[in-house]
DNA sequence: GCTGAAACGAGGTAAGC
DNA sequence: GCTTACCTCGTTTCAGC
């Protein structure tokens, strides 16, 4: 994971779709070295995949919230892969504090998602908080260290 | 947005890389059609960019929060464009209930992320959820209505 | 929206440093 | 480990239907 690395990283989480030859023009390498580079991280689990978002109330969702389940008993959104698997269930976190979990919930309709409501409700106790609106969807991850960025020589 | 849409979407969600042409093999669709098709989604919105995803641990980020924003005052992390800058907060959501906003923070330790709380103290009252572990990460956006997939049809 | 053709670009390989 | 050169293949785009 040098910084040669973390160039890659950086435009492949600003434009995913980009081919190695272009890649190698932006980092100043040269495509073989990309296409080695890039698989390695691949094969690693660095990058853990490659996808398309898309926007939530254009795609019909216009219920945003966060769930904090507080979980009793046998049954657990953990540990049910029902649960997991809801198309109206974006993420799970298991966290410290009160809560056992938190989710993150769209649906197209406060009715929908009284319904989602309703069948977490057996597995504990569901705190709702609803989300406005979004200020900052998503932020790529940067290096650790500042490293300076190489691309930018006279070489070109 | 039809069901040949959400197709697109189901496929470009799953792996952003994926080519006119492979995409045109997988959905049943000519090549410049589903080019069509796609640039339609991107330049409507739908679709708001393509990202490669990375491991935060493999990143060497150690520490993963939810904290809750109390804002009082004039300041509020909402309006200050500075914050939504910082490189260790990956999400802000404008939220109802007590909190003003949730934000996504990931540290590489314990003691960056005390620097986080420092930083966020002025703002107001920071509360602090530690995310222990993501049983899901994230999870495509489906079609609300359950749209059968047309790509199967016998005329391979 | 499909087909066909053509041009462009991308990706992979191998040799050399 | 990176680079350059080459070659093959795929992809994209435009035409017309």
């Amino acid at each position: 994971m040098d910084s040669m690395d973390w160039a890659l990283l950086r435009e492949l989480q600003d434009d995913a779709r980009l081919s190695y030859s272009e890649l190698s023009r932006r980092v100043h390498l040269s495509p073989p070295a990309v296409a080695e580079r890039v698989r390695r991280l691949e094969t690693a689990g660095v990058i853990t995949g490659y996808h398309a978002h898309v926007d939530l109330t254009k795609a019909g969702r216009h219920v945003v919230a966060l769930i904090r389940m507080s979980c009793y008993g046998p049954r657990c959104v953990l540990r049910d892969p029902e649960v997991l698997n809801w198309p109206e269930v974006l993420e799970v976190h298991r966290v410290t504090g009160d809560a056992c979990s938190i989710l993150k919930v769209v649906t197209a309709s406060m009715e929908d998602f009284e319904s989602t409501i309703d069948r977490l409700a057996p597995y504990g106790q569901p705190s709702s908080t609803m989300v406005l609106s979004t200020p900052l969807r998503w932020r790529p991850l940067s290096p650790l260290s500042p490293t300076v960025d190489q691309g930018s020589r006279s070489s070109e």
